[in-house]
DNA sequence: CAACTCTAGTTGTCTAGACAACCTCCCGCA
DNA sequence: TGCGGGAGGTTGTCTAGACAACTAGAGTTG
């Protein structure tokens, strides 16, 4: 048995650090600043808590971080003007996502292989026309119900090893995640009809509203991949969660 | 003129926490550390940079929450299994949006008035049924062509004001952050068919896929509004990018 | 009245040391 | 062999002081 030394769970007090934090966040939460308004100084807030300044600086750092307060230099710090016009959305890997929710995952490879790139790949890939790329179709199922229609084009010079992989048993995420750490990304997320090809992959009418998301990836300045990732509106939703 | 001590824009040298911290991103960007695998101590960082511990902590304190590496106290520092699976798209502001763009923006307000809540609405809202409550039906206009339809219930307990407030003016977004600042969201993103009505407010066909956002925001743990965005798939897309 | 200078207040950063909490591993002991 | 106890290393945090960079406003000077 271990000597825990209480058994009840004892929490240890929050770092005073911490403390200052939550005071400050409870503060603009009752709305006892306006946004714009002024908020106490470094040093007002050493005497109020007793505690040194760089104790009070890391706090308020933290919440300048969290886009809640504005500070300036020479100025003051001020409760910011609006909490987040803008927030944040999770985009997870497909099969995360449906292992998460205690469903069963299973991919099926409808195409792997080399092809030459286009005008308009080669540019988006930054390769030159007529480059060789890898292309792969592969169509996500939970529990047995397609879900996901990926259609990836790869940089062969960012994973050699691509075709190789058993996309049955790893995600193609996953794979270009371990030969080629991600260092940018870009998104967009539409909401279109699927092509023939699509429909007929996923089982769903050609006139069914799809999300759509485009995936691009970079890495150490060289492109990676480029994804189009179809879902039938009925079947898949992104969901996102916001809280200060 | 100014007396600015330097005309040509003499940069200040990065401080040195910053110094640290890029120093082990570029590190991190060569692969010079494979995930998972142990990075320098701080103890060590600091006879190679010549500089406090406090300092080195504080990049390296940063560099977690970017989650780029991944500490564990009485063990050490490693970099970051893998490289953020999830990712984050911002969602922002329609008014902000179209003016960023450079469009102009209009909007046409063709519902606001009081209304009963019915049971599933109130349950959403945290209401009791057939309580008041605010719905207004907006189509927000980018040079001319329309973009959204916000169908949108407010809890009159939060905005009191909402029904007073000139939706051509500013957004109903903009008044609800003032009056009640944002503490925790919740969205939706789905591909869907619009409404009979939205389609006629949209000017497209019933059956053109559109990209739907949901969101419902809670202020001290009071609900505030709850929203439905329809955008025409053709005309509309959210675009999202990430680097660490 | 305009332009300049000075000053007080604020935030940004660094240091050297200290202690606490935690983990791993090895050694001694039963 | 099995187990418990340290020792040593690592991160987490705090302190008191110091200096730098910056700003706004008051005061001064032409």
């Amino acid at each position: 048995m271990k000597t825990t030394p209480s058994p009840a769970r004892r929490q240890a007090p929050a770092p005073p650090y911490a403390q200052v934090k939550q005071a400050l966040k409870a503060g603009l939460e009752k709305g006892r600043w306006r946004a714009g308004e002024l908020m106490p100084s470094e040093a007002e807030l050493v005497a109020q808590f007793g505690v040194s300044r760089m104790t009070v600086h890391r706090a308020l750092r933290e919440l300048q971080a969290e886009g809640l307060v504005d500070r300036r230099q020479g100025v003051g710090t001020f409760a910011a003007q609006l909490h987040r016009v803008s927030s944040t959305l999770t985009i997870r890997d497909l099969h995360e996502e449906i292992e998460a929710r205690g469903h069963q995952h299973h991919a099926q490879v409808h195409l792997a292989r080399e092809e030459r790139a286009g005008p308009a790949l080669a540019l988006q890939l930054g390769l030159p026309a007529g480059a060789a790329v890898y292309h792969s179709i592969i169509v996500h199922h939970g529990d047995g119900l397609p879900l996901q229609c990926e259609d990836r084009y790869v940089n062969p010079a960012s994973a050699p090893d691509y075709l190789k992989v058993d996309f049955t048993r790893t995600t193609p995420t996953q794979h270009l995640l371990e030969v080629a750490p991600l260092w940018e990304a870009q998104y967009t997320i539409e909401a279109s009809r699927p092509t023939a090809r699509e429909a007929e992959l996923l089982g769903i009418e050609t006139d069914e509203a799809c999300l759509v998301l485009v995936r691009r990836t970079a890495s150490r300045g060289r492109s990676v991949t480029l994804a189009r990732l179809v879902h039938p509106g009925s079947r898949y939703q992104l969901e996102g969660r916001f809280s200060p």
